[in-house]
DNA sequence: CGGTCGCTTGATAATCGTCAATTGATGTGG
DNA sequence: CCACATCAATTGACGATTATCAAGCGACCG
């Protein structure tokens, strides 16, 4: 991986260029004070491993161009895709309370560009920077409530609803970065997508063709157009009666209800 | 639900009370200093819910008796259990972000109690407290390394195999509760196991059976005792070639490998 | 005592995984 | 530059893990 330590073109300079792949709806006094903290913006190519899982923690990373996948590993030699991430996402927010990475991040396509933060710069005892870290709490925060989606997702979806899911968000990561949502090349093979939605490659194969037959999406390789928005989120919700029928999944009925009666 | 605001017998403060339900591998000093935010202690019975989904967020609640389920709600009557809440554990983490809660929050005890802290204790603008942020900066993170290790396990492992996670998961959780994790009572249903697992009541009910029969555990009702450990590690792994026949899942050949080379 | 709820067990079936063959794209070496 | 190998993707046939449907049973509660 290429790694650009410090002197750069100016209008170029680690700090202005991650600052354009911060979150847009941040006040410019907090992008100034997160990408003060830079120390290396890093390149690199398709299949390259810019994180092993368990290694020391020592940074984050902002993604600020191309793709990345983040891999939870099993205990024998099994993987699993958990997430797929986009410029403006932060990657590898998992290890601040065991002090070490939980997932392998992986580069999907060449090149593919992170800003890298020392966590230290976050640290109680080596700044006082309450704001920046309040702001790193809701970065992991909001990893959080996505991955608490996918667990509902991967438990109580059909093949149908989940494939309809994954376009769904990959639209709305792609116009966070502010790509075309609606004609994007796909950097993943058909069986990291698989990974990540708990299905084999085959699967997704036969959902893909039936997005096409069905008129929903253009689907040519890496290649997609989304016709249809409107019936995918219809199918994300309820399934496609017609095709791998349907499965209504594990549902409970919602928290019993509320309760019965508030004692004094 | 009963609020316990402040008067309280000096020994059984709320303040003392929490501080003795915090992670047992923390400063004095830090303890103390979380302990002080404490807005209330709350005492809830079975099937009555502290918070729902959508509310706006206020709080966040630390576990200190009894047990309590997260449910995440789907678009549009589905849900689905996304974890079990312990003594000792943080709830509500995911919303710091979205500033509303992401998931209900339920008693399965009765009774069960929570300390309730204002998130504007953790607010960088009322705070200079950076430890306080950073700790919990940890809690929300480790949150997060576990819902990715459940991703895995909803993904990737067959039903032998979630059962067997299950338990471990569980007496892991006990013990850190300071309760016993060899005999214990299940403060779940049947369907609230299935639900978090991704599978049906009936289907958690076989696997339970199968437990017995193979003397890896006597189950009763609710009542549960841990005999080989070791077979549930086992099994965690390899699954269970002999029952419903092990499912290898999508298994990914692990982030291609390392980079192929490393430019300047 | 009747009714509901949680649980178990059985029979059946379906969604999706497995296995296999084929094609096209990519890349490498002779 | 082409043969060859490898990989990604598609499609089909088949099978299995697990869901669905159904019945029964004990416990708890009003």
């Amino acid at each position: 991986m290429k790694r650009h330590p410090l002197v750069e073109p100016f209008w170029r300079s680690q700090a202005h260029f991650c600052a354009g792949s911060l979150p847009v709806d941040l006040s410019p006094e907090l992008k100034a004070g997160v990408a003060a903290h830079v120390a290396a913006t890093i390149e690199l190519r398709k299949g390259e491993t810019l994180i092993h899982t368990g290694m020391p923690y020592q940074h984050i990373y902002l993604v600020t161009g191309g793709a990345f996948k983040s891999v939870q590993l099993g205990e024998d030699g099994q993987s699993q895709v958990i997430s797929f991430h986009w410029p403006r996402e932060f990657m590898g927010l998992g290890g601040f309370s065991r002090r070490s990475h939980t997932t392998d991040l992986v580069a999907l396509t060449t090149p593919a560009l992170v800003c890298e933060f020392p966590i230290h710069a976050f640290d109680a005892r080596t700044t006082v920077a309450s704001p920046l870290l309040a702001l790193l709490l809701e970065y992991v925060s909001e990893g959080l409530a996505q991955a608490e989606y996918d667990q509902f997702m991967l438990g109580s979806l059909s093949a149908t609803q989940k494939i309809s899911s994954f376009f769904l968000q990959t639209q709305h990561k792609l116009r966070r970065a502010g790509m075309n949502a609606d004609v994007f090349e796909l950097p993943m093979t058909r069986e990291e997508i698989g990974s990540y939605l708990g299905l084999t490659m085959e699967t997704v194969s036969r959902l893909l063709t039936h997005l096409r037959v069905h008129g929903v999406a253009e689907v040519d390789k890496k290649w997609v157009r989304i016709l249809r928005a409107d019936i995918l989120h219809a199918w994300q919700v309820d399934g496609d009666e017609r095709f791998l029928g349907h499965r209504p999944g594990p549902v409970l009925g919602a928290g019993h209800c509320d309760f019965r009666k508030d004692a004094a």
